[in-house]
DNA sequence: TCGAATACTGTATGTGCATACAGTTATTCG
DNA sequence: CGAATAACTGTATGCACATACAGTATTCGA
């Protein structure tokens, strides 16, 4: 549900009062704000927000106001790469609807230079040590090379494999038996690389709770 | 001025509260995070932390403390994580002879804060998506639990493995059946902990030149 | 035309919280 | 040694705040 113009007034007094002064507004001081003659003018506000979603109320609590989305966006400058989970189907790589968070990277530490981090799913590259839940770092590109490591879309699914070109026959390989390989026929059928993968970032399966 | 060991702790949970909670803690907050008997103890750190300019009080206001230096160091001082390569005999692990490098990562991106990162050698933990020339983000731990991968050193040498302890006897366990676990007794054996493993990179093997 | 929101006014009530006062026990320092 | 500081215990007091109850006026979709 959307917000209505006052309300977005009220929640953008309320993040502007945690910048300024570090901490949430009580309603006393909202009423003040906006020359109320009652507190519940305030606390009507309050719960009409929280019941939409934007801020969090914690009752008994003075000051016990949570705005839920800190920001629009996570901070437009380019301080890090956003890390990409589930690739929501139809919408461009880096939507979003997909970004998980914002992460920074020395990039030294890469073969080149990543522009997003993507979650694996599934156990395709088994073999290439490439396990779900690891993160890839990814660098975009239009095209591959052969052997290369790509993150390619075939229609609505986005997939991981090894790049193999012969003329107009790709072949995308998994490193797993289970799994075969792709074909296409670039005379008949798009294939669309989102990138090729220049690193790899693992954060569990090492036993630790 | 600086801080006394306890009111450092007492400003490190002030902004733990702020992150947590979007909001500072009030005097009983602080009270009950310590185990005081007596609002008077919180209050009392509190204008030790004000008198030294590390937050900043406002008279008659509900959680009217402000954490005036919100980072620690913004950035500074933590020039990163040594890049551990072969280690030498003998020396401990992170003697400058094998120290390769130094890299900043995101602490965030790890399962905890690691302490160095150490590159593979051999394929003994193939199967755990564990590579040669993977760099293991490692946290200098001198005790591990069953499960977790850990750093070890035997003798003069460092290895990878899979940490599994029955009473006095402990078994690294490799993750490729090519490798025998290794079995000591602890009774009669010393087995060093360097470190448990936190997170892994990766920087090649993804078929770039 | 009637209910349901939105957007308020006005008054109360009780507790969440800051804060003062009076001590105690160590530790440090000139 | 005596004074200052750190690090507390214990008890009070009263404003700061959240919150309930009772209305009023306006808009808007069904």
């Amino acid at each position: 549900m959307d917000l209505t113009p006052r309300q977005a007034e009220i929640l953008a007094f309320i993040r502007r009062h945690c910048v300024e002064h570090g901490l949430p507004p009580t309603r006393a001081e909202i009423v003040t704000a906006f020359d109320f003659r009652s507190p519940t003018a305030a606390d009507d506000h309050l719960r009409a927000l929280a019941r939409k979603g934007a801020i969090e109320l914690r009752p008994g609590v003075s000051r016990g106001i949570r705005v839920l989305e800190p920001e629009d966006p996570p901070e437009a400058a380019n301080d890090g790469v956003p890390l990409v989970g589930r690739v929501a189907a139809g919408l461009p790589m880096l939507a979003t609807e997909s970004v998980e968070g914002w992460y920074k990277l020395d990039r030294r530490m890469f073969a080149a230079e990543p522009d997003f981090l993507l979650r694996v799913q599934g156990w395709s590259m088994r073999d290439a040590g490439i396990l779900p839940g690891d993160l890839l770092a990814v660098q975009r590109r239009a095209t591959a090379r052969n052997g290369e490591i790509v993150v390619a879309r075939i229609g609505d699914e986005v997939t991981v494999k090894r790049f193999e070109r012969r003329g107009d026959l790709v072949r995308l390989l998994a490193a797993n038996p289970d799994f075969a390989p792709i074909r296409i026929d670039l005379s008949r059928e798009e294939l669309v690389i989102e990138g090729r993968v220049v690193g790899l970032v693992r954060n569990g399966g090492f036993g630790i709770s």
